[in-house]
DNA sequence: TAGTATATAGACAGACCTGTCTATATGGTA
DNA sequence: TACCATATAGACAGGTCTGTCTATATACTA
């Protein structure tokens, strides 16, 4: 186990960071301390500390992990729905959106809660957050451009408001059907922008 | 200046609420400790703690105090919109959030980001902040259903939706018109529910 | 087996936090 | 003026946090 290579159980590094996220996710950022993700992972401080450089850096690392993971998901997602049901990709980012609010530990995105408790523009994690939503809203963008519909931009920040709403809705009302919502009013929009 | 009564200076537990006010919403419940409210309200420890149990207590009194301001303000200020536009309360519930989006210190929404914060279902505040998004949702249904639209509840949801939408949508991205651009996706859903 | 890279447990220091408390000051009223 | 309610400044205690460090263990390779 001093080893990356060894197949029997995950090397420190890993286990730091699926600690940190299942914490941060659930908890936040301020409230999980290092001690706490130390007994979760069973990685010694020292460790910990030979493979990040602070907490913040360990933050920083989680939400990159997070944010690529993310993206990926997002993507294969929207394509399994669209494929599913024949409907379009503009429609299928919101049942993408739905599998995610049903996981049993949803608690909103986070990269807005980080974002929220961050709050500091130099904070290491923080042009993560931003990232992570400029590349939501570029994605959207690149599937309204692909179905040629008039005024893209406008369409494609509504459609972005309305997942953004969806997740904070799910989040804060209990609401299992923001995303089913969010959906119905996207079709309205689409709709009406095809005419 | 020892009588709440004295008209030269607010008593200390108004210039507490004041300073927490300023420092949570800026700054996040966890960053900002007990010292950094008494250094900027000017009131001794022993006189907030006189006033309010723990900290905790005064985030909660904070939230309480928001809540019922906001709510106050929010009505208003959708009834002075459409009073000077002309337009339906409803399109003037985005023209009351645009008002709020360009504040100068507007960091999202106080509710949303305390809950993201506290996480905790017990904390004090806590429920305060999901009282306070219930009480935007049930206003917006009140004025869905003055409007005589058919399906009041699922518009009033697309409503609720593109109104946080855009709230996290302006915080997240600096969108200055995410307020605009719900307001045309909420004319387009409203025009459609008319028909 | 020896050496090395990586790991473990956890003590420690200093900073910061929340809440308690002592001593004193201030302002209003009788 | 005396009394009382409320205020001030800030020391203090104990807990928690982040990051540093000592001592030791483990696993792999030559």
């Amino acid at each position: 186990m001093a080893r990356a290579s060894s197949a029997s159980r995950p090397c420190a590094r890993d286990r730091i960071l699926a600690a940190a996220s299942e914490l941060f996710y659930n908890e936040g950022v301020h409230s999980v301390g290092i001690d706490r993700i130390i007994a979760e992972s069973g990685v010694a401080k020292m460790s910990l500390y030979n493979h990040f450089k602070s907490k913040d850096a360990l933050i920083a690392a989680w939400l990159d992990e997070q944010h690529r993971g993310w993206r990926q998901w997002f993507q294969e997602a929207i394509a399994r729905h669209a494929e599913a049901s024949g409907e379009s990709p503009l429609l299928a980012i919101f049942d993408a959106l739905r599998e995610w609010i049903e996981k049993p530990n949803f608690r909103g995105c986070a990269f807005i809660n980080s974002a929220v408790e961050l709050v500091d523009a130099e904070h290491p994690g923080y042009q993560i957050t931003l990232d992570h939503q400029q590349a939501i809203a570029d994605h959207i963008l690149t599937l309204v451009k692909a179905a040629n519909l008039p005024n893209p931009e406008d369409l494609a920040k509504q459609l972005l408001i309305l997942m953004q709403g969806a997740t904070v809705v799910a989040m804060m009302h209990g609401c299992p059907n923001a995303a089913g919502q969010a959906k119905a009013a996207a079709a309205v929009l689409i709709e009406t922008a095809s005419q």
